[in-house]
DNA sequence: AGCACGCCGACT
DNA sequence: GTCGGCGTGCTC
C-alpha cells in the first residue's frame, strides 16, 4: 500500500497521512494538490510532500478522493521556505500554506481560464465569389449587412477578397465588432443564425503583457550611483546581503533597474518586494517601461484569479522574470531565483501582524535567497537597526549613497518648541505660527505643503467637561476617537462604531469637548487658515474605497491639491517635485509611545516624511513641531546626524538587552475571563521562568489589555545571541502544549511573535 | 480553524 | 417535554 503525507491548509503542527488509491499511484507524487476528507464532513486540498509504503500505526488512515494536478503546483525550495517560515516564527505549517496559496488553489473547483468570444468567417464563405453571395443575401437586412462588412473590413477579407489571396487575416472578437459597427449582439446572432459567421472562444490571460522590453529606456547611471552599483555587485561575491543605505532621492530605483537587468542577463530571476501594495503603482510604470512583458505583479489588490494565474506561470517553462509584490510574494515558486530586492527595508509592515504566520518578509527573502543561490538586496533611506547593526558587523555588504540625485539638497529642519508657544499663548491650535506663515508662502508662490499626523479621525479622545466621563469601546480598553465626518466615535482596534451621544451619560451635561488632534481635524484648521487652498487628506478613511489612494497622489502629483494631511502614509517613498513645506505637527506622540522601538520609529517617520521636501528647484524646509525641543533625537535630526542616530539607537538597545543584541519572542494569551487569564498567564511565566530564568519579563498587561472582548496577557522572552535558539522552541512549545493540557486552561488562546515589531 | 458530541436554560 | 447555548475534543 502506498501512503502520502500530505500539507493541508489548517491551523495544526505536521502532516496528515493517507492512502492512495493504486489508480492514483502514478500521479501521487511531491507538489501534486489532491482532494482528501477531513473529518466528518469537510474535505480539503492538501499538497503530497511525500509517499511511503510505512503503514502507520494508531490511525484510521482515509483514501485519497482525488487528483488534482498532473504535476507539482509548488517547488521544494518553496517547501523548504515554507517549513522553515514554520519553524522559525513558531507557526503551523498549514498556517504558511494558507497565506502561500491564492484561493483559487485551495478550492477544489480550482480557476477558470478567461475566455473571450471571438467571431470568423464560416469556412465555405473563404473566398471571394462566396463572399459577393454572401453580401447579395444580406441585401435586405442592413443591421446585418453593415456588420458584416465592418467585420470583413476588421478581418482583412475585405481586401483579401478583393487581391484574391487569403493572407493577412486578423482574429477579431465579438466586443470588437460590437465596437466598430455599433450592431447589437442580435444582428451578430443572426448572421450567425444564417451560417455566415461563427463564433469561438480563446482563452486569454488576465494580466496586461506590457509588450516587448525596451532597455534603450534605461537611464545612464550618474557617477555615485554607478559606484554604488559597481561595489553591490562586488560585494555580492562574498556576502549574501547587501544594504544599499541612499538618502532620499539618491536614485536607488534606477540602480535596482540596472542590477535587474543585469540579473535577467545571465537568465536569472528576480524577486522585487516593496512594503506596501500602494507603492507597487508608481514603481510599476517605471520598470514597465524598460522590462514590459517581464514583469508580474503579485499582491492581495489582485484578483484571485491573477494571482492563480501568476503562479501557475510561475511553474511553466517561461515564467516572469521578475516578479514585483508585497510581503506574500516572497511565498511564490521561483525556479531560477539570482536576486531579491527589499525596498524601503526598514518598513514594519513587512512584517505579519494578525493572522499566523506572523513572519518578516525581508527574513523570508534572505532566507530564500540563500535557499536559492541568490543574492538579497536591501534598500532604503533609513536602515532598521537590524540591517544597520548586521551591516557594520560585516555580515551584510554595505553600500552608500549621500548625495541626492542631479544635487537636490537634504531639506532645512526648523524646530518649534510647542510647549513654549502655549505659555506665551502664540499657539492656537495644532499650527505654530513658522509654520503658518511658511505655508502661507509656500501656496501662494504655487508650492505644495505637507503635514504630517499620525492620528486618524478628528479627535482621538472625546471628555465630558463636567465630569471627566470618556466614551470607551465596550470590547476593547480604549478610548474612542471622534469621526467627525460619519458623526461616529469608532474603536481603532476592532473598528466598531457607536453614536456620539448629545449629552454625558454620566452626569447629564452637554459640553462635550474632542480632546486632541486627528487628520480631519487638521484638515478644518488649514481650510479654516487659507480658504482658497485646495486641501486634500490622506489616512485610513480616506484610502478605503478602491482607487482612492491613487487618485490622492495623483491629483497632488499634478498640482491640483496645495496641501496634503496625512498619516504615515504619506511618508512611503513617493515622489513628488514641488513641494517645499513639511510640517511634521507631533514630534512627542511618536516618541512617547509605549515601546522599545518608539524612538527608531520615530526617526524613521520623521526621516520619511522629510524626504518629500525640496527635490526640484530649491531646498525644501521641515518645520519640526514638538514639546521636547532638546530631546537628543530631535537635535540628531535636525542636524541630519545619522550616525549618531544610530549609535545612540544602538548603545539604548545594547543597554536594555533589546533587538539587534538579542533574540526577542512574544508570548500572546487571550482569554474572555480576565481572572482566569491572570491565572493561565502566571502559570505560563513560572513555566517558563523553570527554563529561562531570568530572560522571562512578565505576564503583564499590554497597553491595550482588551480587544474585541478578549482580555490579553504578554510574557517577554530576551534571548543572547548566542543561545540554542532550536531548543528554545522547543521549550515553547512544550510550555504551550502543557499550557493546553491543563484542563483550567483549555480555552485559552497561546499564540508566539517572534522578532516582535 | 471547523465540526460534532454533550449536558443545562427558555420555549411550545 | 424540545431547541440551542457554547464547553470539549478531534481531525490522517
Amino acid at each position: 500500500m502506498t501512503y502520502a503525507d500530505i500539507l493541508l491548509p489548517v491551523p495544526l503542527d505536521g502532516l496528515f497521512t493517507y492512502s492512495v488509491p493504486p489508480a492514483m499511484e502514478a500521479k501521487v507524487d511531491f507538489g501534486v494538490r489532491t482532494l482528501v476528507p477531513f473529518g466528518p464532513k469537510k474535505t480539503h486540498v492538501g499538497i503530497v510532500v511525500r509517499t511511503h509504503t510505512d503503514a502507520p500505526s494508531g490511525i484510521t488512515v482515509r483514501d485519497i478522493l482525488r487528483v488534482l494536478d498532473d504535476g507539482a503546483v509548488m517547488t521544494e525550495t518553496q517547501y523548504r521556505l515554507w517549513q522553515w517560515i514554520a519553524d522559525y516564527y513558531m507557526a503551523p505549517i498549514g498556517d504558511v500554506m494558507k497565506a502561500a496559496l491564492p484561493a483559487g488553489l485551495k478550492a477544489e473547483e480550482g480557476y477558470r481560464p478567461r475566455t473571450e468570444l471571438y467571431v470568423r468567417l464560416r469556412p465555405e464563405f473563404c473566398n471571394g465569389r462566396a463572399l459577393h453571395v454572401a453580401l447579395d443575401l444580406l441585401a435586405r437586412a442592413d443591421r446585418q449587412r453593415a456588420a458584416f462588412e465592418t467585420f470583413l473590413a476588421l478581418s482583412g477579407w475585405a481586401e483579401a477578397a478583393g487581391a484574391g489571396t487569403v493572407q493577412g487575416i486578423a482574429e477579431v472578437t465579438r466586443d470588437e465588432l460590437l465596437n466598430a459597427s455599433h450592431a447589437n449582439v442580435a444582428a451578430v446572432q443572426a448572421l450567425v443564425k444564417r451560417g455566415l459567421l461563427e463564433t469561438y472562444t480563446r482563452e486569454v490571460g488576465r494580466f496586461n503583457t506590457g509588450g516587448a522590453p525596451d532597455y534603450g529606456r534605461m537611464k545612464q547611471l550618474g557617477e555615485a550611483q554607478q559606484a554604488a552599483y559597481n561595489s553591490i555587485l562586488l560585494q555580492f561575491m562574498r556576502k549574501e546581503v547587501v544594504l544599499l543605505h541612499g538618502v532620499t532621492s539618491s536614485g536607488k530605483t534606477e540602480i535596482y533597474i540596472h542590477l535587474i537587468k543585469q540579473a535577467l542577463d545571465r537568465h536569472q530571476q528576480v524577486l522585487y518586494l516593496l512594503p506596501e501594495i500602494a507603492l507597487t503603482v508608481q514603481i510599476t510604470e517605471r520598470l514597465r517601461r524598460v522590462f514590459g512583458g517581464k514583469i508580474g505583479i503579485y499582491h492581495s489588490r489582485y484578483s484571485d484569479a491573477e494571482r492563480v494565474e501568476i503562479w501557475r506561470k510561475q511553474l511553466s517553462p517561461a515564467p516572469f522574470d521578475i516578479i514585483l509584490g508585497a510581503r506574500s510574494a516572497v511565498l511564490l515558486p521561483f525556479t531560477r531565483l539570482g536576486l531579491v530586492i527589499v525596498d524601503e527595508e526598514h518598513e514594519q509592515s513587512f512584517k505579519q501582524q494578525d493572522p499566523a504566520p506572523r513572519y518578516h518578509a525581508r527574513s523570508a527573502a534572505i532566507m530564500l535567497a540563500r535557499m536559492a543561490g541568490a543574492k538579497t538586496l536591501l534598500g532604503t533611506a533609513t536602515p532598521s537597526l537590524e540591517s544597520y547593526r548586521n551591516a557594520s558587523t560585516g555580515k551584510y555588504g554595505l553600500v552608500r549613497l549621500t548625495q541626492r540625485y542631479k544635487g537636490i539638497e537634504l531639506p532645512e529642519v526648523q524646530v518649534v518648541d510647542v510647549k513654549d508657544l502655549r505659555r506665551r499663548k502664540m499657539m492656537s491650535g495644532p499650527l505654530s505660527p513658522l509654520l503658518l506663515a511658511r505655508m502661507r508662502e509656500a501656496i501662494e508662490g504655487g508650492r505644495q505643503v505637507i503635514l504630517f499626523q499620525n492620528r486618524r479621525g478628528f479627535a482621538p479622545m472625546v471628555e465630558c467637561r463636567q465630569c471627566g466621563w470618556v466614551p470607551r469601546c465596550e470590547r476593547c480598553d480604549v478610548s474612542l476617537t471622534l469621526h467627525r465626518r460619519m458623526n461616529q466615535l469608532t474603536c481603532h482596534y476592532c473598528g466598531a462604531a457607536y453614536d456620539v451621544p448629545q449629552a454625558c451619560p454620566s452626569c447629564g451635561s452637554r459640553e462635550l469637548q474632542a480632546l486632541g488632534y486627528g487628520t480631519e481635524k487638521i484638515e478644518e484648521r488649514v481650510r479654516d487658515a487659507f480658504p482658497g487652498a485646495r486641501v486634500a487628506r490622506m489616512d485610513l478613511d480616506t484610502t478605503r474605497t478602491n482607487g482612492a489612494y491613487e487618485r490622492i497622489i495623483d491629483d497632488f502629483a499634478a498640482g491640483r491639491t496645495d496641501v496634503l494631511i496625512g498619516t504615515q502614509m504619506i511618508g512611503k517613498g513617493l515622489d513628488f517635485d514641488r513641494v517645499s513645506v513639511v510640517g511634521i505637527l507631533d514630534a512627542d506622540s511618536m516618541m512617547n509611545y509605549p515601546d522599545f522601538r518608539a524612538y527608531e520609529h520615530a526617526y524613521m517617520m520623521m526621516a520619511q516624511v522629510s524626504g518629500r521636501a525640496g527635490r526640484k528647484g530649491g531646498r525644501g524646509l521641515v518645520v519640526l513641531q514638538t514639546k521636547s525641543p532638546d530631546a537628543p533625537l530631535i537635535g540628531q535630526v535636525t542636524r541630519g546626524d545619522t550616525e549618531a542616530i544610530y549609535r545612540d539607537l544602538l548603545a539604548e538597545r545594547q543597554a536594555f538587552g533589546y533587538p539587534p543584541y538579542t533574540h526577542l519572542a512574544y508570548v500572546y494569551m487571550k482569554h474572555r475571563d480576565d481572572s482566569l487569564i491572570d491565572h493561565a498567564a502566571a502559570e505560563m511565566g513560572a513555566l517558563l521562568r523553570r527554563w529561562f530564568g531570568s530572560r522571562v519579563l512578565g505576564p503583564d498587561r499590554p497597553a491595550v489589555a482588551r480587544v474585541k472582548a478578549l482580555c490579553i496577557r504578554k510574557i517577554v522572552l530576551k534571548l543572547e545571541l548566542g543561545i540554542d535558539m532550536a531548543k528554545a522552541r522547543r521549550y515553547l512549545r512544550e510550555a504551550q502544549r502543557l499550557i493546553a493540557g491543563d484542563a483550567r486552561f483549555r480555552s485559552v488562546q497561546v499564540y508566539f511573535d517572534v522578532d516582535p515589531m
